[in-house]
DNA sequence: TTGACTTGACCGACCGGTCTAATATAATTT
DNA sequence: AAATTATATTAGACCGGTCGGTCAAGTCAA
């Protein structure tokens, strides 16, 4: 039981690194049963198909994520506002390290594997949406307590902690798109002037 | 030679709508001859590799792009801030007009790409850089123009455009995760809200 | 006759996935 | 406690299919 879990485990955190750092596609099982020092069989006890797999890569960064600099940066203690900026230099201490680690820009595990598969595969369209809505979340939750503490005036925090978000994303994909980590940086903090106004009252 | 260039723009147009409808490593080179009914050979005539294919079908798309509604959104005879709100609503008629045709938001063929290929081949990735830099130049121009009518405060004009396309891809992005449109219609107006401060001079 | 273009059979490599047999580990029976 | 059974896990050879790409022989216009 221990080993096994063991096995599931480093099948898991290798197949994240590598779909990760490269695609879904671009990555063979045969590849992450090698560096995982695993054999095929052994996989498919686990796992039954590479579709699987990456399901389960995704709940398995999202539950890290969640609970790493995500619940770090959301931290209730901090002022609203500041959490934003937080998350923003979060995403790029990690998108720089592993830049310097690997030479690339990783850039975001949820938006790449969205664009990737998306289009083909409605169940891991869904699950990947529903990360990006719980993110969208803990936005929405930060600007309500910003309104509420008046540090910036009444909008419509839904929409935009979802625009930040997709803001997020995009910044992340221009900086990935130049291997440069110092965009994030440098547009990063733009995201605290994005507003999406209330729907006015008919 | 008429018949060559022909064959030569099937081959390019088939290839685009199937890689942005699902993804580069998704769609193979006989899928493409078949569709567009063309033999391997012959693709192999024009194309010397399926990578130099989809650097081709990169230009082409650009090329298209630039001219297409790109050149109408940002056609200097609009007022500069309403450039903006001409782009989002091209860009939301087109995914919705894809969605409505596939039944699936296709996103942005440079953003795919960008996300799925660019950790793995540093030319595509370049080029790729090189159609959001031309874009960004769009935007850089049309804030400039709107400083100078002082339509908006001043403000760093460069980072700001930039700033504007990652919103924008970030915003298909998230539509496209959602596979609905409606998301660039709800959420892309914003793009007019980012602004990024000139930086005080020391 | 030349050279651009087409045809389609063919290639080795690799893909995701299967299968059978061996081997640990745990549960049950005696 | 020992023996037995059941089950979870490992091992790795193997499979059909598809992949990107090659090639030799042809067609056709200039």
């Amino acid at each position: 039981m221990n080993v096994a879990a063991d096995t599931k485990e480093r099948i898991l955190t290798t197949a994240r690194e590598l779909f990760h750092g490269r695609s879904y596609a671009d990555v063979g099982i045969k590849e992450i049963c090698t560096l995982a020092n695993v054999q095929k069989g052994s996989f498919y006890h686990f796992f039954p198909s590479k579709r699987d797999l990456a399901m389960a890569v995704i709940d398995y960064m999202a539950d890290d994520w969640a609970h790493g600099f995500v619940a770090e940066a959301f931290d209730g203690a901090l002022p609203p506002l500041e959490r934003l900026d937080y998350m923003v230099d979060a995403v790029y201490y990690w998108q720089k390290a592993a830049k310097d680690l690997e030479g690339r820009m990783p850039g975001c595990l949820f938006g790449n594997l969205a664009l990737e598969i998306s289009t083909r595969d409605e169940v891991i369209r869904a699950r990947i949406n529903a990360v990006f809505t719980k993110a969208s979340a803990r936005f929405h939750e930060a600007l309500d307590q910003a309104v509420e503490r008046g540090d910036m005036a009444p909008l419509d925090s839904q929409a935009t902690a979802t625009a930040m978000l997709a803001y997020l994303e995009g910044v992340i994909l221009l900086a990935k798109t130049r291997n440069d980590p110092e965009v994030v940086r440098q547009l990063g903090p733009a995201i605290k002037s994005i507003r999406i106004e209330l729907k006015p009252p008919n």
